[in-house]
RNA sequence: CGGGGUGUAGCGCAGCCCGGUAGCGCGCCUGCUUUGGGAGCAGGAUGUCAGGAGUUCGAAUCCCCUCACCCCGACCA
């Protein structure tokens, strides 16, 4: 491709509104341009990135032998009502009407549809298993777009969906898919990792993300670098202590701490350390409230405490009004003792002794409080999100942090949608058996923001070579003016189009800077010079975009010399 | 949906407090010079000042309403 039969539309300054660094990245580069919150158009160049993303998706999918489909965009609401989503999935769901008045979704997902497709072509367990897949635009209303393509509404995604006459079945598939995303993103040359997550709203039982580490992500992992132990922060088991509880050795006291209302004013107020105190959550439970108990310093984990029985989903917190009716108390002042309400202790809180906690009267707090003495022994559960050097679930050692982008998440779904949908077979028997399925979803438009939030310099972006709109970029300096200049990077530009190699010449009669800019500011992973000051010598230069000096090669060489570089 | 913020030329911004009829940088167009790291000089084009309604002799500026977008919290690839 020559820049000057292509569009280009870089630009110096990134518009205000984008915060991230691959957001003002792509803008700039002219990757994509934003039509409103949450829609791009992803402008030639971008399109390039994406396709080469997508090319990879697919090979390797159909190399792991799942078949490819296309399903439509827009959906018929029946199906959603079978499954029970139509009206579950929420707001999140862009529902219209057709002209007849008929109720319809742009697809966020396509259960329901490939459920159908499977009812109605699957018959027998001979069939099975079978894994279809697509890769398509789906569209979810997200509560806040934000970071451009990372989280937008309308956005790429390859979904695949596998069905099976049994677990064993669904079980060889999942890890064949887990193996197949595992090449898809070594081969996109991305930095990432493998989780445990929760199922959320999809459903199922066994799920793993896959997250592109980078410090901009919006998950956070936990993960243990003495083993393989790595899972969502959502879902990451926080163990106890291994100490037994120490006995106590104070009497309780209400003392009056006038005005505490949080942690940190009460740990400032008595002058303690805030892993001496107890801090007390109401929730609503599904028949009344609920009281939580948690270290002070730790954070309530909502997916966790949604999951206790007699809690009411989607977690909510009880009112001020119904935390005074529940405790006599508002919040800030709440304590577990003397309580008639259902608690749950943190595993942590329940072998704490000699602890403070809120009094169930407004600026009033207990110390030296004891479970068994001043109050029932609590039902214990794990209600925290786990802290950096808390001990690893599988016991080989501390737990540590990062943060992720998931761009892909497989899941055993089990039965769930074929039972909703009545999707069965005939197994060996002749009995009807609803089919084992299984999800696997990749978002691709987000690889691209996530591979620019892991590969860039203050130049710009830095293509893994795997997703690059092009592989080398020829800078001709003087295309115009220079006779031996134009032959010169026409003939390279030939050889190694012919030769199947992505190549863009920058033809154009710019400063030699505007084009470098460019060049860098796009992430061409490779690039060669071609002016009259080397030609006279015979030379050329070569600069890869990252790590490594510049090097002269010969114009003569330059064609084996290059190809050899860009077949690595 | 709650909390905060911003809307002025294609992009980045100033002007607004203290009303007097719109400006800077980049980009764009023309010409000349320049050509190995975002050029120089000269000339030029581009604005319903987000929209609507008000106050006023006069509104980008003050008041009210609406809309859009961005940022912080509950969803997810």
């Amino acid at each position: 491709m020559r820049v000057s039969q292509f569009f280009l539309s870089t630009s110096k300054e990134a518009p205000s509104e984008a915060e991230l660094i691959s957001h003002q990245l792509m803008l700039r580069a002219g990757l994509i341009k934003r039509l409103g919150s949450g829609l791009y158009t992803w402008m030639p160049l971008g399109l390039r990135v994406l396709r080469r993303v997508e090319a990879i998706v697919r090979e390797e999918m159909n190399r792991a032998g799942a078949m490819e489909l296309l399903m439509p965009a827009v959906q018929p609401a029946e199906l959603w009502e079978e499954t029970g989503r139509w009206a579950q999935f929420g707001p999140q769901m862009l529902k219209i009407k057709d002209r007849h008045q008929r109720d319809f979704c742009f697809g966020p997902t396509h259960e329901e549809v490939i459920t159908d497709i499977a009812r109605r072509e699957i018959k027998s367990y001979r069939q099975l298993p079978l894994n279809f897949y697509q890769i398509q635009m789906k569209f979810r209303d997200e509560i806040r777009p934000r970071f451009g393509v990372m989280r937008a509404r309308e956005f790429l995604m390859k979904d695949a969906y596998s069905f099976h006459a049994d677990r064993e079945s669904l079980a060889d598939t999942y890890q064949v898919m887990y193996e197949a995303y595992t090449q898809i993103f070594t081969r996109l040359g991305l930095k990432f990792r493998a989780v445990a997550a929760d199922t959320g709203a999809i459903g199922g039982s066994v799920s793993h993300e896959f997250h592109v580490l980078a410090d901009s992500g919006e998950d956070l992992i936990a993960y243990c670098p003495e083993s393989n132990y790595a899972a969502n922060l959502e879902l990451a088991e926080a163990l106890g202590p291994f100490y037994a509880r120490a006995d106590s050795s104070e009497v309780m006291q209400k003392v009056a701490t006038p005005h505490v209302k949080s942690i940190d004013e009460l740990t400032a107020f008595l002058k303690i350390d805030s892993d001496r105190t107890v801090k007390t959550l109401i929730v609503e439970g599904e028949t009344g409230a609920i009281a939580l108990l948690l270290r002070g310093d730790h954070v309530l984990n909502e997916i966790k405490a949604e999951k206790l029985p007699g809690v009411k989903s989607p977690l909510t917190f009880s009112s001020e009004a119904s935390v005074l009716a529940a405790t006599l108390a508002t919040p800030g002042s709440v304590g577990p003792v003397g309580l008639n309400i259902p608690v749950f202790a943190d595993r942590t809180v329940s072998l704490m002794s000699d602890f403070v906690c809120g009094a169930n009267q407004d600026g009033f707090h207990l110390t030296s409080v004891n479970f068994g003495r001043d109050l029932p022994e609590p039902q214990v559960a794990d209600l925290r999100n786990v802290i950096p050097g808390d001990v690893s679930p599988d016991g080989r050692g501390a737990l540590a942090l990062r943060r992720g982008i998931e761009v892909g998440h497989v899941f055993q779904l089990g039965t769930k949608y074929s039972e909703a949908m009545n999707a069965t077979f005939l197994d060996e028997q002749g009995k009807a058996q609803p089919m084992e399925m299984g999800c696997y979803g990749i978002g691709v438009s987000r690889i691209v923001a996530a591979a620019i939030e892991q590969n860039n310099d203050d130049k710009g972006i830095i293509w893994p070579p795997a997703m690059a709109p092009f592989l080398l970029v020829i800078v001709a300096i003087g295309y115009s003016k220079s006779e031996m200049v134009k032959l010169a990077a026409d003939s390279l530009y030939a050889e190694l189009s012919g030769a199947g190699f992505d190549v863009l010449l920058d033809d154009r009669d710019d400063r030699p800077g505007v084009m470098f800019a460019d060049a860098e500011l796009i992430g061409i992973p490779h690039r060669v010079t071609i002016g009259e000051r080397g030609l006279k010598d015979g030379l050329i230069e070569y600069q890869p975009r990252q790590g490594g000096e510049p090097q002269k090669a010969t114009l003569k060489g330059a064609v084996e010399f290059l190809a050899k570089l860009l077949s690595d």
